[in-house]
DNA sequence: AGATTCCTGCAACCGAGTTGCAAAAAAGAG
DNA sequence: CTCTTTTTTGCAACTCGGTTGCAGGAATCT
């Protein structure tokens, strides 16, 4: 269904639309939030992990996706929403439930910038709230 | 040296001052960056990887060092400043460098706060950029 | 001293991520 | 269309950070 916005994305980016890499595309662009590999394995039976793995890291260099490191232990990634890929300042602050395991997309939160010390090159930045969701904290009580 | 000002902070936090855990806390002291447990298993080459690990988390529980995933794969932890632990306003921004594998602590720069939304639990933060530090930055060139 | 609890070292394990290699698929040449 | 070359994929094996079970040792208590 939207698997030609997944090949035209691709294209834009210079990124041969395989097979398997449609189906990557597609499952990332259908969960809101960021998922990791294990997720995507799940998600896609037929493609195995290292492919997953190419995959991502493909997607990663060609500013398709951008991971996010949330500190649960596996990296998540995520579809890239600004059309030259995403600069920093578009990144946005993420919510990692440690009881549901989720990592939320605050969007609404930008990064908020920091002023680094003269010398300084930065490549990339994460800003990783953890702590319980909404549902979770009710569920607690 | 400053053993005293270890067994002084352990006993201030309700962690036995055992011998292994005083050469794991003022290892800590002495490096000023945030390190990692590979870091301290090689200054300490008679303690075992496992009771590291051990100890650092037991810190940890006590609010001792807290830990700092800058990315890198393997976690750093760091000597809290506060007397009573660190809160999250006393939280600092962390610089990994991706030449030399240092993780910095900008300690001028806190957190900042972001607003997250009702029903949001907070228990901890994390925000740490990539790039060059300054000296790395200068050799590239 | 004897019993109990806590701490530590060792080895084995787990899971995320990576790599080498060969088969399969796609692209290109004639 | 067929043969060659290049790219992509799956499999298995591996690395490495982190964790766990267990037994020996140290410390604490009676």
């Amino acid at each position: 269904m939207n698997s030609k916005t997944c090949i035209e994305r691709m294209k834009a980016r210079d990124v041969k639309p395989t097979a398997v890499r449609i189906l990557v595309l597609e499952a990332l662009l259908l969960c809101r939030n960021a998922v990791s590999v294990a997720d995507l394995e799940a998600a896609l039976v037929t493609v195995d992990k290292s492919t997953i793995f190419r995959t991502l890291n493909l997607f990663l260099e060609h500013h398709l996706v951008h991971a996010v490191d949330d500190g649960s232990g596996s990296m998540k990634y995520e579809v890239c929403e600004g059309a030259d890929g995403c600069s920093l300042s578009d990144m946005h602050v993420h919510f990692h439930c440690e009881a549901c395991n989720r990592t939320l997309c605050l969007k609404s939160v930008h990064l908020p910038d920091v002023g680094l010390p003269p010398g300084y090159e930065i490549t990339s930045a994460n800003y990783t709230i953890k702590g319980l969701c909404d549902k979770c904290s009710k569920r607690r009580q």
